[in-house]
RNA sequence: GAUUCCGUAGCUCAGCUGGUAGAGCAUAACACUUUUAAUGUUGGGGUCCUGGGUUCGAAUCCCAGCGGGAUCACCA
């Protein structure tokens, strides 16, 4: 798909064309060995001058203050940004002064990557600057970047913000806002500390299946494709909990993934269809150790990102050092409503619900209905980090039942600044029980519940075969990134949160055009002109297009040659 | 899915009770050898999201659609 052409756009072609006609290449091929980054020529020049008397950067010329035989412009790189200095008898020390008058001053524009050598020193007004004395052309951009200034007090001027734009076009985000790139940053450290914590402690990292013939281990709507040689169709899976089981039945004693999951609901601040999930399972533990084993992790975690265990999240500082406050379910719905539902039958439970002003529906079972109560009336009141413990047994049929309390499991939540982060449990590894659990979820699932879980015969005949006893914990990655980086929208923690197709522009492709024997070089021009597929053009006057051609060739000052007639007319035909 | 706001130049935005579109930056030309939101002078650049309707006349008012934001609902 190609869109009609804005003047900068064709301006930028033809500076290419020009360049190319001077015999510089526009994309060189060779590797251009950088031996200095603004950063750290910004953070140690002043200490250590001498190391910086001969230097090579690349990085996009982002502003441009030319006057005359002397030029400023500001370089950036991948750590930053960095004044150059391009004096024309010191990057054109002959008579051929092309290189400045031509090259730079007029076919170089903002956004182009360009290497550069010399020599970092200090300015008159005191500014860290380079000395170019080589310039080359690394390679030519043909759109326009936004224009994002920012003065003196550090005040951003037309910023660049649509939320539309910088989601869509990711690239050019963090290329005028250089300074959201510290998210992902600490995205990776995020995962990289939890990962180095992991492998510490001798456990695996592992792999499954992303394309799952059975959707299990939690309760979602899978997105559905088909398998074409099989057959048959398969899930994109919304967990991948049973598979990491069948690996402690396997005989590891430690197994964790990090990976997408991919849910197929709504979509808001806080959910993207595909979101990314670390799951680990540890045999001979119990969910009380893992609690311990979170409050570590995430220690490691805060102070990987922040040197600190205390992050500042919105108002609210969390502290991420342990140990966490722990609550039972029942307990925290007593704590933050006065009301007992520990005893409550199904019917008790809808009284409450309305009582509560919750609205319900005849989908929901008893453990549901519980945890209406709870998010309605209680999740946002966790603040600092808080494990909800002792789930009802109908809510959860993945987990172990409770060794003292009847109709409750070894289930905790963690909730951090309101949201749910972890989700752990003493694992059920009795098979009898295990399948009978499931068999209830089809219950629910007949009465209209689509997020029941799913029977999955091969998980069960693993857990036959016997699974020690083990703990499970998931992680929301996205949203301890969000807590970590003080984000609210999920979008701003994902490189490319999912969006609606693009509308189509309805023009046609540059090839369209050549395919009826346009020159490649006067698609622009016939695009500028109005014409943005071949059916327009060739509802047109065939002999206006050609005197128009001829119009616009001198309007735009193009260096073309102008297609004689016969040609213009066989368009048509 | 509901409500609500928004969509104008490459970018950020003005545009009143309807009268043929404006600014800053970017861009083009000229000047300028230490500037830094460089500066000065002069230009060019628009499917006012799309499609209907009302009207002598619509960027503006009405309807529908598309896209986005916010809030709510859904979502362990």
């Amino acid at each position: 798909m190609s869109t009609a052409l804005s003047e900068q756009e064709l301006l930028r072609r033809e500076s290419l064309n020009q360049l190319r006609e001077l015999g510089i290449n526009p994309y060189p091929a060779d590797e251009y060995k950088v031996t200095a980054f603004a950063q750290d020529i910004a953070d140690n020049f002043g200490r250590f001058p001498d190391n910086y008397k001969k230097v090579t950067l690349a990085g996009r010329i982002m502003i441009r203050r030319i006057m005359g035989n002397a030029s400023f412009a500001e370089l950036q790189d991948s750590s930053g940004r960095i004044q150059i200095y391009l004096k024309r008898d010191d990057i054109c020390p002959g008579e051929d002064k092309t290189l400045y008058n031509t090259v730079f001053k007029k076919l170089m524009d903002i956004g182009d990557y360009i290497g550069v050598k010399g020599f970092v020193f200090l300015t008159q007004t005191g500014e860290i600057s380079v000395h170019v004395q080589e310039l080359v052309l690394l390679s030519k951009a043909l759109k326009p970047l936004p224009i994002v200034r920012r003065d003196e007090e550090g005040n951003i001027h037309d910023a660049f913000t649509d939320p539309e734009m910088r989601y869509r076009q990711r690239y050019v985000d963090l290329t005028v806002n250089p300074e959201f790139k510290q998210i992902f940053v600490n995205r990776s450290k995020v995962i990289s500390s939890m990962r180095d914590y992991f492998n510490k402690q001798g456990w695996f990292e592992v792999e499954t299946p992303i394309l799952q013939p059975v959707h299990g281990g939690a309760a979602a709507r899978p997105f559905v494709t088909h398998h074409n040689t099989l057959d048959m169709p398969l899930y994109l899976r919304i967990a991948n909990e049973l598979y990491l089981k069948r690996l402690i039945v396997a005989g590891f004693d430690g197994v964790y993934e990090f990976g997408k999951m991919f849910r197929n609901e709504g979509m808001d601040r806080t959910h993207n269809p595909e979101f990314s999930a670390m799951e680990i399972y540890i045999a001979y533990k119990d969910y009380i150790w893992m609690m311990a084993m979170v409050e570590q992790c995430l220690e490691i975690v805060a102070r990987a990102v922040h040197g600190i265990p205390v992050v500042q999240v919105g108002a609210n500082e969390i502290n991420f050092a342990g140990p966490y406050e722990k609550l039972s379910m029942y307990d925290s719905i007593q704590k933050y409503t006065g009301v007992d539902v520990s005893t409550m039958d199904e019917a008790a439970l809808r009284r409450t619900c309305s009582e509560l002003g919750i609205e319900v529906d005849d989908t929901m079972g008893k453990g549901k209905l519980i945890d209406e109560i709870f998010s309605a009336k209680v999740e946002a009141n966790l603040i600092q980090p808080t494990y909800i413990t002792d789930y009802p047994i109908e809510m959860t049929p993945l987990a172990k039942k409770h060794r003292t309390k009847d109709g409750l499991v070894e289930r905790f939540e963690l909730f951090i600044n309101g949201k749910e982060i972890a989700n752990a449990y003493s694992e059920l590894n009795d098979p009898i029980d295990q399948r009978e659990r499931l068999e209830e979820q089809l219950v629910l699932a007949g009465r209209g519940d689509h997020e029941a879980m799913a029977m999955d015969e091969d998980f069960l005949r693993a857990l036959e075969y016997g699974m020690p006893p083990t703990s499970g914990l998931g992680i929301g990655i996205d949203r301890l990134v969000m807590l970590m980086t003080n984000q609210v929208t999920i979008q701003e923690v994902l490189f490319f949160p999912q969006m609606r197709p693009e509308k189509k522009a309805k023009v046609g492709t540059a090839d369209d055009f050549i395919n009826i024997g346009v020159p490649a070089e006067w698609v622009p021009v016939l695009n500028k002109m109005g014409f943005n597929s071949v059916e327009e053009l060739k509802s047109a006057n065939p002999n206006k297009v050609f005197n128009d051609l001829g119009g616009m060739r001198k309007k735009l000052k193009l260096d073309l040659v102008m297609p004689v007639k016969e040609i213009v007319m066989a368009w048509f035909e």
